[in-house]
DNA sequence: ACGTTACTACGAAGCTATTCGTTTGTCAAG
DNA sequence: CTTGACAAACGAATAGCTTCGTAGTAACGT
């Protein structure tokens, strides 16, 4: 039985972008989250490299050793984290209030009408799963 | 007529519980946030007072020091500062999906039936006058 | 076998955030 | 005028984030 690991913490901007870059490529070696992040932003290999070290230590990306090009796995599922991120800021920013939240997330990107729909489906689930 | 500011940077966590104590007390000093912060975490009066002088310095508060003890005052409302944060998260790690920043905030907390049921009417509203 | 290439590991520098002790200044009460 | 209370300012220590150069090492082609 494995032991069971604290949650990892809040990762920093930057590691944001290269769990983004995990989440939709799935496992991958320093090279493809470099090149992949470099054309975003201007960086350098290493840099990579050393983000992906650290982002190991804090259990935020599980690495294999088997090959020479190490292969890098995001440690959690994308939406564990972005529940995580959204609770966060939920309780930091606006006092626990998931309406305040979604009133600021509508108004800073006017979302299109065929989203706006998609969302109001969301609520319906919401409402009648919820209980 | 007065310079334009650029808009101040995305407050950091420590700054942004100060953030939220001005905005519920309106302009107070130092020892009003002091007392206020103190109330949730153990912390120095002087923290207290430095990390409100570097807010004033990134323009996240404004300080009225006509008095001896300098009166300080959220630079934006909090509506303003919620929408820029909302906005950051939804692009950082949502890709600015706000169908799914919304889901990861309910599923981070539950909504209780009277909030969904608000969330709903703020829907309707969007849908109608958003156009 | 040997040089070249493709990796990882290491360490350090620069910057920001956070915390707090100490100093300095102001004002008012005695 | 001296002292005590209260305030801002300053400086420093620590920690975390970000970036990257350099060194070491394994594999690969010829």
């Amino acid at each position: 039985m494995p032991a069971k690991m604290p949650d990892p913490p809040r990762p920093t901007d930057g590691e944001l972008e290269i769990l983004t870059v995990l989440w939709e490529r799935g496992p991958s070696t320093v090279r493809d989250v470099h090149e992949a992040v470099a054309r975003r932003k201007a960086t350098q290999y290493t840099t990579v490299l050393k983000l992906l070290q650290i982002m190991a230590e804090k259990r935020l990306v599980r690495r294999d050793e088997r090959q020479r090009a190490h292969v890098y796995e995001a440690d959690r599922p994308r939406e564990w984290t972005q529940r995580q991120l959204a609770g966060d800021l939920l309780q930091r920013a606006f006092g626990g209030s998931a309406k305040s939240l979604i009133l600021g997330a509508l108004s800073a990107r006017k979302a299109s009408a065929k989203e706006l729909a998609e969302i109001r489906g969301l609520l319906e689930e919401y409402a009648k799963g919820g209980r």
